[in-house]
DNA sequence: GGCCGGGGCATTTTT
DNA sequence: TGCCCCGGCC
């Protein structure tokens, strides 16, 4: 346990040991930042500090995990369930539902993600009468959204004058008062979106000493990463946390900052001196990722930066090879370049798929790379921007679960009142809505008694009304007193959810089942591993808690799959693979074109190229294209000036290819004309691939990410089973196929068959009933008691004996 | 109230 | 090229 020092390099001891006020880490790329928090952590456990007095904020679920799992390794398992350690939204949401009363929410309020805020601007916007080609949605969300995240209220709003004459420029005069509306609409419904959580974080501490005073009490140190991407928001709260103790531990890297269209305030960094005066700087500069060529070409591009904190980032791993920077005739060429690459790189250095990544700047550049995969049978995984809990069929029930907790919850009312449909269309809707908003009560008040509110509508819609109301009453009522487990399997039965979901057989259809189901089995999750720790009556609202604010679709399964792995360079920070390919390198692609006129935007964009680079820990290879298809018109394209922003003794352009291009010299023959550009030097076997552009099965070799995945986390602490049977790739073409087959019809069963549950592990079928779509199977676990699953959504196999 | 098809439109997205 | 929104039609 004490050797957590003895691997640490002087400058990251410095840091860890160091404790005699404010500390900021600056820590490059690949600089071991993790380790260093990590330690940290245990470091004040070590030294006295009791876990729930150590307050740790990340960005990302994920990151809070694997956090908690390093520290537990080096310290006690036990302790880290103590720990206030997660996302800024998931600790303070947690302390906001705890001092409800004193901000003017119900503890069971809801969150509305960015979709649900969209929607209701959207619905504000209309019914403001406003044209939404000049009030885009997209624009006014994140007027709002920088404004909350700047603490600025729709009543502060009123009296900035910048922001005033900023909307008189654009032409949206209006753009408060639709911030206004927003906000009483999400009071009226009783929800939070995600900014809000911060805002009201704030002026919770601002108005309620005493409870700030708690907090500071209880929060004797407090620690935060990629401190880089904090917004003003973030940044208070963690500055009033510490202001009595100046027990603040901050780590970051101020070149890897790419998130300030979401509010991120680089500054936050790049002042925090001016803010502690006191505080003592420490310099992570030794990369122990990449290669020296690769740091050394990233360094020598960040160099073009003004602002930014200097650190000489240094790598004392063997030299390796130049960042390599491809030509190609166009972005279907350079997908197959990559491809060829990938198999190339595989057959003569033995990389297996997993050691290589595709980085893009927009996800529309991800389908022409996933055909070139596809056709070469190479596995891949794609991030794409849609996360499980994004998903549609996801969204609907989980709106049931939040209606349930939450009636208020508007967005989730219009989603769920007409599914499955039940006749109350969009006509009728509005009407409710418009009589909501005259009367300034909620939706759902005015569903409840629509003749109160003087809705004009017809008694077949009335009637129809009233079975929608009951049937949530009656779901509400059972939440009192039905398990969790229960109630959620009744409410997708009795709602109709289920009914139609497996009425579509297709494809799709069928993900969207497995879906559900994962998600189910999430639940089942949730209130196992919440009894194991010991908690009683676990609550609907305790899982929408869990995940409201969980938006990662990572799985431990997937990380460990070999597949190549397609993402945007976003998505990538934080990662790295041993091989990574930059694609699209050209201008008004990376940098984007909307950066182009703005010097702090196009630092960004940098910064962002500087993430790419540095992801990789063996070979970067950029790439660009001469013409590519956007918006379904070819283009032509010119190779990025940050290729030129690279030292070029760090670069190697093969062939004789040089900046700027001379155009015009691509062959008709494609073969023939590709060989000048290819690096890796093999022809392509072409016609091999065509026979396969036939099979246009979507199944085939490639799996993504976010299909059949669970909430993640959760899953490790399930008790290990034997899940080979279990994945939802069918995949004859390559090799892995099913080795077992899911039963999900009663003729398969018979009484007395053993069989494999996902979740609930070995037990024997006692009885069967119903038939098709409906039949229900009861099985004895050995582990985990008697069960009544509906078959079509039990995942079970037939174990032969 | 629900479905189909034409026109307008396109960054990045930890929560 | 593909998604989303709206308007027209049943």
């Amino acid at each position: 346990m004490e050797d957590y020092l003895s691997e640490l390099n002087d400058s990251q001891r410095d840091a860890v040991l160091y404790d005699d006020g404010p500390s900021l880490v600056v820590a490059g790329a690949g600089s071991g930042k993790t380790r260093v928090l990590t330690c940290k952590i245990a470091h004040l456990l070590q030294n006295g500090y009791q876990p729930h007095t150590v307050l740790a904020l990340t960005f990302t679920n994920k990151a809070a995990r694997e956090m908690k799992r390093r520290i537990a390794s080096v310290t006690d398992k036990y302790i880290t369930r103590y720990l206030w350690m997660g996302t800024f939204h998931s600790i303070f949401y947690r302390i906001l539902r705890r001092e409800s009363d004193r901000i003017g929410f119900p503890s069971d309020f809801t969150i509305y993600d960015s979709t649900d805020s969209k929607n209701l601007i959207k619905t504000i916007i209309k019914e403001m009468q406003l044209d939404d080609k000049i009030y885009r949605p997209d624009m006014i969300q994140s007027r709002i959204s920088n404004a909350k995240n700047a603490l600025v209220t729709c009543n502060a709003y009123d009296r900035n004058q910048e922001l005033l004459s900023y909307d008189n420029l654009s032409k949206t005069p209006r753009t408060n008062e639709i911030y206004r509306r927003y906000q009483n609409r999400c009071v009226k419904a009783g929800v939070m979106d995600f900014d809000e959580i911060l805002l009201q974080t704030n002026i919770l501490f601002r108005d309620h000493p005493d409870v700030l005073a708690k907090y500071r009490e209880q929060f004797r140190y407090v620690l935060v990463d990629e401190y880089q991407d904090t917004n003003f928001a973030q940044h208070l709260i963690v500055v009033r946390l510490c202001e009595k103790h100046q027990h603040i531990f901050v780590v970051g890297d101020d070149a890897q900052s790419i998130y300030s269209f979401r509010g991120a305030n680089i500054d936050n960094m790049l002042r925090f001196k001016d803010h502690y005066p006191a505080c003592k700087i420490f310099k992570l500069e030794r990369n122990y990722r990449s290669t020296q060529n690769i740091v050394n070409a990233a360094n020598s591009l960040i160099a073009k930066n003004k602002e930014q904190i200097r650190k000489t980032i240094f790598s004392e791993n063997e030299k390796g090879s130049k960042v390599a920077v491809i030509s190609s005739y166009s972005d279907y060429e350079e997908a197959y370049l990559v491809s060829t690459g990938i198999i190339d790189m595989m057959r003569d250095k033995g990389y297996s798929y997993s050691d290589f990544a595709i980085l893009y700047r927009t996800n529309a550049q991800s389908r022409v790379l996933e055909e070139a995969m596809r056709k070469r049978l190479i596995k891949y995984r794609i991030y794409g921007s849609q996360s499980f809990y994004q998903r549609k069929e996801i969204k609907d029930v989980i709106a049931y679960f939040r209606v349930i907790v939450n009636p208020s919850d508007e967005e989730s009312i219009k989603r769920i009142i007409n599914y499955p449909a039940r006749g109350i269309g969009n006509t009728t809707i509005d009407k409710l809505q418009k009589a909501a908003v005259a009367a300034g009560v909620s939706l759902w008040e005015v569903i409840a008694s629509p003749l109160e509110y003087a809705v004009a509508i017809n008694k077949g819609t009335a009637a129809k009304l009233q079975d929608f109301r009951l049937m949530m009453e009656d779901f509400r009522e059972n939440n009192q007193r039905m398990p969790v487990v229960e109630l959620v399997e009744y409410v997708t039965k009795r709602s109709g959810i289920a009914g139609i979901l497996f009425q579509d057989t297709s494809v799709e259809g069928i993900s969207r089942q497995e879906n559900v189901q994962e998600l189910l089995n999430a639940i089942h999750e949730f209130v196992s591993i919440r009894q194991e720790e010991g908690s009683e009556n676990i609550s609907l609202a305790d899982f929408l808690t869990e995940i409201s604010l969980m938006t990662d679709q990572d799985n431990e399964k997937d990380e460990n799959a070999d597949l190549v792995t397609l993402m945007t360079v976003h998505a990538a920070k934080g990662l790295e693979f041993k091989n990574v390919f930059i694609v699209g390198m050209e201008n008004d692609l990376f940098p984007s074109q909307r950066s182009m006129d703005n010097p702090r935007a196009i630092e960004e964009e940098r910064r962002l190229f500087y993430v790419a680079i540095t992801r990789a820990k063996e070979n970067c290879i950029i790439t660009y294209a001469k013409n590519r298809y956007r918006n379904g018109k070819s283009n032509t394209a010119t190779p990025s000036f940050f290729i030129k922003d690279i030292d070029s003794k760090y670069l190697l352009f093969p062939s004789d290819i040089e900046l700027p291009l001379q155009s015009g010299s691509f062959s008709r023959n494609r073969n023939e004309g590709r060989k000048a550009y290819i690096t890796f030097g093999r022809n392509p076997a072409w016609d091999a691939e065509t026979s396969w552009s036939g099979t246009s099965d979507k199944n085939n070799s490639y799996e993504e990410s976010s299909a059949g995945t669970s909430t993640g986390a959760r899953r490790q602490s399930v008790a290990p089973l034997d899940t080979s049977g279990y994945t939802c790739i069918k995949n004859t073409k390559t090799g892995i196929t099913d080795p077992a087959e899911k039963v999900n019809t009663p003729e398969a069963l018979t009484v007395g068959d053993k069989v494999l549950h996902k979740l609930f592990g070995e037990g024997e079928v006692i009885e069967l009933e119903g038939t098709g779509g409906n039949a229900r199977v009861t099985i004895k676990f050995k582990n985990a008691g008697e069960k009544k699953l509906l078959l079509k959504f039990a995942k079970l196999i037939i174990r032969d004996e």
